[in-house]
DNA sequence: ATCGTTACGGTTGAA
DNA sequence: CTTTCAACCGTAACG
């Protein structure tokens, strides 16, 4: 199929959209909303997205409010019903390797798995602390929220480290 | 008018 | 350290 490039996607509007942020560089889709190609959704959006659908808001009404496309609004809804998370699937990272070679790796892996440092330490905390009932059922709102704020925590250290590259740019001299 | 699906150009990150 | 590459992203368009 034949689809229109990037390139000649705005022809009427006479802008093609781009606009510049703080973490990225954002486009305007054709209902007026921001995003960045290829990235995910600002994680407002998606709880507001989530969250008018749960006040019987239809899709399509979501999708104009928030200018977000359908297809977009369609897939968070699909996945938040099924999955019970608003979060996106998660991007790169490696899974690859097959064959005879990929046993071995396997078993290693698995070892890994099964015996992290983490619970070393955990075995070591529940010893001396004395607190053995803390192992957790998933509890929905505390697990988004603790991996919510370590992504906000996450974006803002990359977001700084991206600014003082550009600032240390201009009186940087060549690298070694 | 709605909404499920998908080609496309894109970014990411473990190996 | 750099490179590879399969995973996911949202939009735009088709059905």
């Amino acid at each position: 199929m034949m689809r229109p490039t990037l390139a000649h996607n705005y022809p009427r509007t006479g802008f093609p959209l781009e606009v510049s942020s703080p973490l990225g560089q954002g486009r305007v889709n054709q209902l007026g909303g921001v995003f960045i190609n290829g990235r995910p959704l600002p994680n407002h959006i998606r709880h507001q997205i989530v969250e008018m659908a749960l006040h019987g808001v239809r899709p399509c009404v979501i999708s104009r409010q928030l200018r977000v496309s359908h297809g977009c609004v369609s897939k968070i809804l699909c996945r938040y019903q099924e999955t019970g998370s608003l979060r996106p699937g998660a991007i790169g990272g490696s899974k690859s390797k097959q064959g005879a070679a990929a046993e071995g790796e396997t078993r290693i892996e698995e070892y890994k798995r099964d015996n992290p440092e983490g619970s070393i330490s955990r075995i070591v905390r529940c010893t001396f602390g004395g607190k053995l009932e803390e192992e957790d059922e998933e509890e929905e709102e505390e697990e988004e929220e603790e991996v919510e704020s370590k992504e906000l925590e996450e974006s803002e250290r990359r977001a700084k480290h991206s600014i003082e590259g550009i600032l240390g740019d201009r009186c940087k001299r060549a690298s070694p």
